[in-house]
DNA sequence: ATCTGATGAGTGAGCACTCACGCACATGAA
DNA sequence: TTCATGTGCGTGAGTGCTCACTCATCAGAT
């Protein structure tokens, strides 16, 4: 019938918005990203309908990158802390390779502008990270509450461990092996 | 000669810039701080130059505040742990108690507006902390990148502690009891 | 030939910041 | 104590800019 949409503008377009959150957060203006990825600022918007739209739809695919880095090499019959660490090391290495899309994925995260729905979706994306959690309980919680308490504890030290990995890679291995230790630890013994 | 500034009104203005920005982030408009203080727009810029200014002040202020309350019952003469254990309860105890505070003052920390002497003002604020994460290294780490990775590693950890314990107080003194011990296991075996 | 993607100047809303004016207040002379 | 004086605060409409988003028009795939 007509011209069909492009995949590759479509891309171009999350790899722009990428490196221009990464640098301006939210305040990242559409007519720059649609010029770094070299369209019109119209198009922009026949490809996502609002910025918003847009917004989410980055976090996804970032979460997407990093989940397929973390599965790499997932081993479901290893031991759990076997599993632990494997995943730990991918997500630090992840931040190391690609300190843009870590960045921009920060900022996104504490934009307030991805919906809930998307946070659901982005949680399907690697369902094996379930399980890496649910272990034990911590001393006055009970199980759920002690799960989601780790998984945020976790989450903030993976956070901290990359961010300082990232800015001095010489240290990357002493930063990861500590921060597994102390994760490990609230894991399975707190 | 003429006319004093009003202490009041820059005191009303922090105030109102607290509440506007814990719910707007740096997107706050400073017109409705103005509004929010009771003052016309224009006296919000003869009390502060620029908005900058004004975040960097609001930071300033809202970490004085913090360290007030961190230092309630400060014990010099107290064990390390001891000592720790009491900066770690103010500081959840603080978030519980002043939300909007500490709200604003998580935006501000990520908003990439604070300059560097800010934050060089903000640790003199409490000078007794510094003593409190250099009591030993985390293996393959010298002293010093060691002591900033550990401040961080409490930072982020205490940070989720004070968010879990807001949103559930009834959970509180389980998400401080584990959240401190955690931590400890981290200033000291890691 | 036809339909739809691509374009970029245009639009209106919202923002930080300004400024000319009115007035409150500290000061000093009486 | 009283009052004249001038300094500088308080004000809010105004200014210029940036932004997200639109639309009339063109270009190209089928």
């Amino acid at each position: 019938m007509a011209r069909p949409r492009s995949e590759d503008k479509h891309q171009a377009l999350l790899e722009a918005a990428t490196e221009i959150v990464a640098g301006h957060g939210l305040a990242a203006p559409t007519a720059q990203i649609a010029r770094r990825a070299g369209v019109a600022e119209g198009t922009l918007f026949r490809y996502f309908a609002t910025k918003d739209v847009l917004v989410n739809a980055l976090y996804l695919h970032l979460k997407g990158q990093l989940c397929t880095a973390l599965q790499e090499g997932f081993d479901p019959a290893a031991s759990l802390k076997a599993r632990a660490e494997a995943v730990w090391n991918n997500y630090i290495d992840w931040g190391i390779a690609n300190p843009t899309a870590c960045r921009a994925m920060s900022q996104l995260a504490v934009s307030g502008k991805i919906l809930p729905e998307t946070h659901a979706a982005a949680v399907k994306l690697f369902p094996a990270l379930e399980g890496l959690t649910s272990a034990c309980c911590l001393s006055g919680l009970d199980a759920n509450q002690s799960d989601e308490f780790r998984r945020a504890l976790m989450a903030s030290v993976a956070q901290v461990a990359m961010s300082f990995s990232s800015t001095d890679p010489a240290r990357a291995a002493a930063y990861k092996a500590s921060g597994f230790a102390v994760m490990w630890r609230t894991l399975t013994d707190a």
